[in-house]
DNA sequence: TATTGACCTTACCATCATGGGAAGGTCAAG
DNA sequence: CTTGACCTTCCCATGATGGTAAGGTCAATA
């Protein structure tokens, strides 16, 4: 099948498919006579697992680790494990940093009266914290 | 002062600050006669007031919208909370969707033996889920 | 058969906020 | 007068994605 129809069938943009190509994290396509990409059932696989690493927020450094330990027979399940766990940590940080974020903004939203006056105790934090 | 000593006090890299005087976001500091940029205590509560803000996590859109406003001394606190309020619903967002990640993958990892064997629930969920 | 419209190709630019580095000018202390 | 710390502008890179432009291909239809 042509590119569109593997980005639709896969989710991931035909740009995005070139790109994956160009930056080596997928092997280049093969090619029809006259230039365009062609995609097999096992690259439309790949290109979903691609999908679904992005959904789970995963960079695509760690994609292309665990690509290469899916198409690794003999891995360990304890290196993909430990790509996994880091991530989780990774996302627990991002989480706390924002939810800590949530917190002084709420609290100062909260003493804002929102009216026509301009006192405002979110601004004066900005000002002086 | 001159920017390194702005960026010192401000926790703004000198980087930074050249860019958003270059964006606009802040009004060009004066020059001395050799061309330095030179800061006023002034201008060093307009860096520190970015920084904050980026502290919270506001856009630069945001931040100059704020800037603004603390600016208008005629400002209503109301417009200061709306943009508060909408940040604090963006930021849950984005809180909301790192936790789903971190559900499933956190699920996937503890059905992962992490030894050895080849075997992986998290494998298998980026190939079919 | 000629045209049309949907698809494909590459190449370049933009985002957002930030850092790095090069090439060169300025300043103050020794 | 030299040295080292500072400053200037300019260009490039990031990560993942989108946009657009100029041009080639393909299949269906008039």
């Amino acid at each position: 099948m042509n590119i569109g129809e593997a980005s639709k069938a896969s989710g991931i943009s035909a740009k995005m498919i070139r790109y994956y190509e160009s930056t080596g994290l997928i092997t280049a396509a093969s090619r029809s006579a006259s230039g365009y990409r062609h995609y097999t059932e096992d690259d439309l696989n790949m290109l979903r697992f691609i999908r679904r690493g992005r959904d789970l927020g995963f960079s695509m450094a760690h994609i292309g680790e665990l690509l290469n330990l899916w198409r690794d027979q003999q891995r360990a399940s304890a290196d993909v494990k430990r790509i996994a766990r880091q991530h989780i940590d990774d996302l627990n940080q991002r989480i706390r940093n924002l939810q800590e974020m949530v917190a002084t903004l709420s609290q100062l939203a909260q003493a804002c009266h929102g009216d026509n006056r301009p006192n405002c105790p979110i601004i004066e934090a900005l000002e002086h914290s």
